[in-house]
DNA sequence: TTCAAATCATTCTATATATGAATGATTCAT
DNA sequence: ATGAATCATTCATATATAGAATGATTTGAA
């Protein structure tokens, strides 16, 4: 039976997962705000890079955003001058979203804020803990079959 | 350099955890939706039982919420019969919040539904995996200043 | 060809929550 | 005894999100 003496309880893994990731995310978040936006923002704008002249639906879709609140999160890094909306040829349904020279700008100042926010996380660890912390994970995540990259953050709760 | 040759950009840990941390937490709520909790219910059940006869003052710094957000959330388990309201005999200001039969109840009911979600979560890796996994996250919980028990997901972001 | 169904972006409405100020009762310190 | 501080509460406001409804356009079937 389960050491449980009188109201002491350690948290499990799982629990502890929860609190590291929520206080990762809320220091990314951090990291980024001086570039002008918001981790949904970094979302789209990694996205928007992988995968050119993306709909607004397939952004949606992939990200797990609603595609009403994608409107107003397109609009807002357009209005920025981070990205275009153009009404696409073949189909004038819908736009294909484009990065800015500025998007992209704001896109490399992302991913090197992401990499130091990276190393700060992680410093209590040697780089075998480090390591070893990151192949756990990524066999976690694998598991719980995670989009490479997308983390399901965005949506609902 | 790091390899970065076309656009295949490899999360860091950090984001790993981020990820994990995010679909742990929903999983989590999704198993203690059936008891008719909330995370911040959650919380609150475990502090209350830590805590005998606490304030709601108490409990909205320690969770790090809002005293207006707290009142409505008592305002939530008292009508579902969770803890009650007491007057403080000392000092009538205050409400010493205690939990009921139902409440424990409930209480013990949600830590096994949080020992469950452990066991499940965690169950793509081997016991020594695990053994490793949640010492390098403690060793980083530590070192990051994360209360015990007390996941930072409740306020602001 | 034509017409119904599907699709994309958008708007609108409703709900939940965060934030902070203000209120009233009570206690504390001088 | 009086003014400051504390606790619970209410209020007003802002923001985020879900979901339904709309209009333009495309697609597919009769």
């Amino acid at each position: 039976m389960p050491p449980s003496s009188s109201e002491s309880r350690a948290p499990g893994a799982a629990f502890l997962l929860t609190q590291l990731g929520t206080q990762a995310a809320r220091r990314f978040a951090e990291r980024i705000e001086p570039l002008g936006i918001t981790p949904p923002h970094a979302g789209i704008l990694r996205l928007v890079a992988m995968i050119p002249d993306c709909s607004q639906q397939k952004l949606a879709t992939r990200l797990g955003i609603l595609p009403s609140r994608m409107v107003v999160l397109i609009d807002e890094m357009a209005g920025q001058g981070l990205l275009d909306r153009r009404r696409s040829a073949t189909d004038r349904r819908n736009y294909e979203i484009v990065l800015t020279d500025k998007g992209a700008e704001t896109l490399a100042n992302m991913q090197r804020a992401a990499a130091a926010h990276d190393t700060d996380f992680l410093t209590p660890l040697t780089p075998e803990e480090q390591q070893t912390l990151k192949s756990l994970c990524e066999k976690l995540a694998a598991h719980h079959g995670l989009a490479q990259g997308v983390h399901p953050g965005y949506k609902h709760l």
